[in-house]
DNA sequence: GACGTAAACGGACTTTACCCCGCTTATATT
DNA sequence: AATATAAGCGGGGTAAAGTCCGTTTACGTC
């Protein structure tokens, strides 16, 4: 009875040979995804080339899909870093309604690098899982909304909503080939319009857009 | 030299036996579905069970997630039919705005419906695919919204933001329990707030609560 | 420093998605 | 009706995901 003082809810940390697995599975999974390419990345061969035991993987990350999360939501970190503590008008010190444009387009810049691991992360029978990062996007993206001064709105749904809107075209919607050239003008479409902005720029604008529109004060 | 009249385009129909195979084959799925589950319906079940060789399944469907996209494809045609010739608000006849906000809450209810098949659609290494449902909706959305005379605004964009936003919280971010249940109060949080609608509900509201703010004409 | 325990490890085993290719059959043509 | 041809069919084969359990190892306790 000296130290029952640690709460019931911490499970005991992680031991030590454990975390230097995780560590040197994810540096190899990195690897990997740069020279056989992530359609490579099978579990044998990662067990494999980090000389460790399958069952060892699956133990660390539970599936195929969990560990490009853990992959995941690790780059995230550094992107976490500068929301929370980064100059404005990401990070704090700027006005909401700013930082939120500016945290939208941050993260389609990041979910546009890192899409072909997001994709991977994509699972089906399961929402994206705790670890990863959207809980905390939708945190922030509803805290930011509270600062906001909308009228009466669930908020709760209205960020779940902007999330999606965030996320869903890079994941669902958007294909990886519609992305990468920029635009080879498929066919005279109707309206010469003011030429071709990648389509990042276009997702980009679109977000800027949607919020400007979300948050005008309402007329009342 | 008698009969090329045929586009090139047309690869030819299919072929009878093979059409019959595929009803039968989605039927049996169906059946599948209701009584082993989802989780059971693997290859060489439902082909055994439909009588059928595991070759013929992939050549219809082409994988695993394609029988799923298949039956939803499948399910969608009699909500299409709604939405292109039913009554108002969701078929034509009511007001853009209406239809909008129609649209969006029958396409919440179809999703909510039929969310493990839904699901199961998902790839991962593939953007929702042609046959699915996706392509129509964007469209739809899309249409409404030329409609709705906004200001200047990036239509495509916007109307794969707001596809996002109608099947991403389905999709991707609620987890099956949460719905299920008729939210058994998780814990007494900050303001008591009326009563606990169901998630539909919410989500439902919150559509509607997006378009209209969306919506309102812009103050210039 | 020895000991007990719970966590971690490894790799054989099972299951399942997906491929392949020789055989069969529908359909168009004459 | 006979034939040619391309589509469809079947089911055995491969590889990769995921499970299990006997063995090993880190870490707290005395």
């Amino acid at each position: 009875m000296t130290e029952p003082l640690v709460s019931i809810g911490a499970p005991r940390a992680e031991r030590a040979d454990a975390a230097r697995n995780r560590q040197h599975l994810l540096a190899t999974a990195r690897a990997m995804l740069a020279d056989p390419g992530a359609a490579a990345l099978t579990m044998d061969a990662l067990a494999e080339r980090a000389g460790l035991g399958k069952g060892t993987v699956f133990r660390r990350f539970g599936s195929r899909a969990g560990i490009f999360q853990a992959l995941l939501d690790d780059d995230e970190h550094a992107f976490q870093e500068q929301v929370l503590s980064g100059p404005p008008p990401l990070g704090p010190g700027a006005p909401p309604l700013d930082r939120l444009i500016a945290y939208g387009q941050a993260r389609i810049d990041f979910l546009l690098r890192n899409r072909e691991i997001a994709r991977h992360a994509l699972d089906g029978s399961q929402p994206i899982p705790a670890g990863s990062s959207s809980p905390l996007s939708r945190l922030h993206i509803r805290s930011l909304l509270a600062q906001l001064d909308l009228g009466p709105a669930d908020l709760d749904v209205l960020a779940l909503q902007l999330t999606a809107a965030l996320d869903g075209p890079l994941l669902l919607y958007l294909s990886t080939e519609a992305l990468d050239p920029p635009a080879p003008a498929p066919a005279p479409g109707p309206g010469p319009g003011p030429g071709h902005p990648a389509p990042l720029d276009r997702v980009s604008r679109g977000w800027q857009d949607l919020i400007t529109r979300i948050a005008t004060p309402n007329p009342s």
